[in-house]
DNA sequence: CAAATAACTTTACAATGTAAAGTATATATA
DNA sequence: TATATATACTTTACATTGTAAAGTTATTTG
């Protein structure tokens, strides 16, 4: 955190942060063998075009491998994390996680309008 | 949740997941009585072009509640959140422990990449 | 063989985050 | 008491970027 900013939250990168690319990246760590095009587009509800473009800018940042091939005779296009995309977005959770204690525990943040909040019952 | 999209976080209200402006609510929810504008923009490390704007963002949306006033001589401002700021908010946050859930509770996220992660010990 | 479908990619536009410049007032200084 | 500097913002202009519509290439289907 930062000295004398401890809500700026510099952890937050942006290409990961970007509610679309949450959801990418969210997906493909459920999937650990990846994740096609087309079973991408219907677990982020995304257009094609949002979901070509979020993925190259995935693929640039080097969270996301991106592998070109044929199924039967169509193309199949298959996306997985890379060694260094789960890395950050592992950290990227991790500062998710200090928004939320921040946020959640401060003390006009009343517990019963975030039920299932970090502390167990 | 969207039926078929599960990953698609739909809750996570733009106006709200701006870094910048995720900075000032927790800043402000942590602070009850409000915060003035200098408090914001030492706390959330942004310059005065930027807090002027995303402020103006936030009490457009009804979120924040901005009071100006004077403190001796000098023009004065005070941010605070309004009750529906605080509601939407919360629900923002709730929404954000879903993500965290989803990817830090994924098979594939080893436990110890995600240290001090949701599951109590 | 023409039309439609599949699987993407490209392009063009609109929204928006950011920083530099601007404004108005107050205080310090020479 | 001018002049300069500081305070507390606001406005503007720019550059980035998210989004959807249109385009591309190949493949089925009627």
């Amino acid at each position: 955190m930062t000295a004398d900013a401890p809500f700026a939250f510099d952890g937050l990168d942006r290409v990961i942060h970007e509610k679309a690319r949450l959801s990418i990246l969210t997906s493909l760590i459920s999937h650990a063998d990846g994740l096609s095009f087309n079973e991408l587009k219907s677990l982020c509800a995304l257009t094609d075009g949002n979901l070509s473009r979020h993925v190259a800018v995935l693929q640039e940042a080097g969270l996301v491998a991106v592998t070109k091939g044929f199924e039967g005779n169509r193309p199949h296009t298959t996306c997985a994390l890379t060694p260094a995309g789960r890395q950050k977005f592992m950290d990227y959770l991790n500062e998710l996680e200090r928004v939320l204690k921040n946020a959640a525990g401060a003390p006009s943040a009343s517990p019963s309008t975030v039920p299932g909040s970090l502390k167990p019952a």
